[in-house]
DNA sequence: TTAACCCTTACGATGCGTAACAGTTA
DNA sequence: GTAACTGTTACGCATCGTAAGGGTTA
């Protein structure tokens, strides 16, 4: 039996992101003191650490305790979900970074930013000696065996839309 | 003059936000009706007008009000800590779909997935006929010309901190 | 009269942090 | 007795969305 300052110390949480658990009934000890002290038991602990792990996957306590709760095929559908809100976040702070980029329009900071243009990387391609057809195979390997990767990758390079179907046409067979 | 509905249609907002902006002080309307309708100017609109293109870059409201008000020195100074806000945000993003890709052993949609690995990163650039050489100046190029920039990739590809600090120190001159 | 506006005020949601005040344990 | 722990309750945070209840305008 641990007491809620042992388990807060153990998963490097605060006493008060327990208290909250508790109360929502994510994670409730499963005894008390006569004293009314929290006591959580080995499997609370088990419980705490499942928990540890989808809050590192980013989950909602909401998700987090339908997966606890849940059977296998709401899973994976949960996990799965989770993954493509976070392409879309990605997606969102890409944009907000061609905004601030397009906002400071100071040149002589370009070589330390840190966004990647098409630009700058067909050069990089090119100077490791890549040629047309080099990038036409890669291109085309790329839409093949990984076609939604593919098209992460152009939107980071802040490719308008329409250019982006052009070149995944493109890259077709 | 335009009312907070003509305001909120022309902004895409709904009337509640504008509210709120009223509330806290970020655009309040120059103007009212006798009957208390609030009558917003074009110089409110103008001021709608880069709320709106820094609410874009995902600034928080109280840095907007900063920089409504600030000096040019301040300007690019929140715009800079915004993107490297921005920057760490992904980078923890990354660290979750990692997370969510060790949860999800599931190989049969290896191939759908959108995370990209070193492995498979690798393979497409040598299936478009770049050879060791090749790649080994595409990192020196890389390094050369946005060290920043190059960081990101190979953390977007999850290769731990310590394996990339040796490309990099590999990928020197 | 009716529809489409507008007003103010307040509560909800997320995931806790931070008191405030009091009892318990070592 | 004292320090370090624990309890409960409640407010605060950011950014609005959503009523609720009622005037105004065309």
């Amino acid at each position: 039996m641990y007491s809620i300052g042992q388990v807060a110390k153990r998963f490097g949480l605060s006493r008060s992101t327990l208290l909250y658990y508790d109360s929502i009934g994510l994670l409730k000890p499963s005894g008390r003191t006569p004293s009314g002290y929290r006591q959580y038991s080995e499997a609370d602990m088990a419980r705490m650490e499942r928990i540890a792990v989808y809050r590192g996957a980013g989950l909602s306590l909401e998700a987090i305790r339908d997966l606890l709760a849940g059977t296998e095929g709401v899973h994976s559908k949960i996990l799965n979900a989770r993954l493509t809100r976070i392409n879309q976040e990605i997606q969102g702070l890409r944009a907000q970074q061609q905004v601030l980029v397009k906002l400071l329009q100071n040149r002589k900071a370009f070589r330390r930013t840190r966004v990647m243009t098409k630009d700058r990387w067909v050069k990089l391609l090119a100077a490791a000696g890549m040629d047309e057809a080099g990038m036409r195979r890669w291109h085309v390997e790329f839409e093949q065996s990984a076609p939604e990767a593919h098209q992460d990758f152009l939107e980071s390079l802040g490719i308008p839309a329409g250019d982006i179907a052009g070149i995944r046409k493109w890259s077709g067979p």
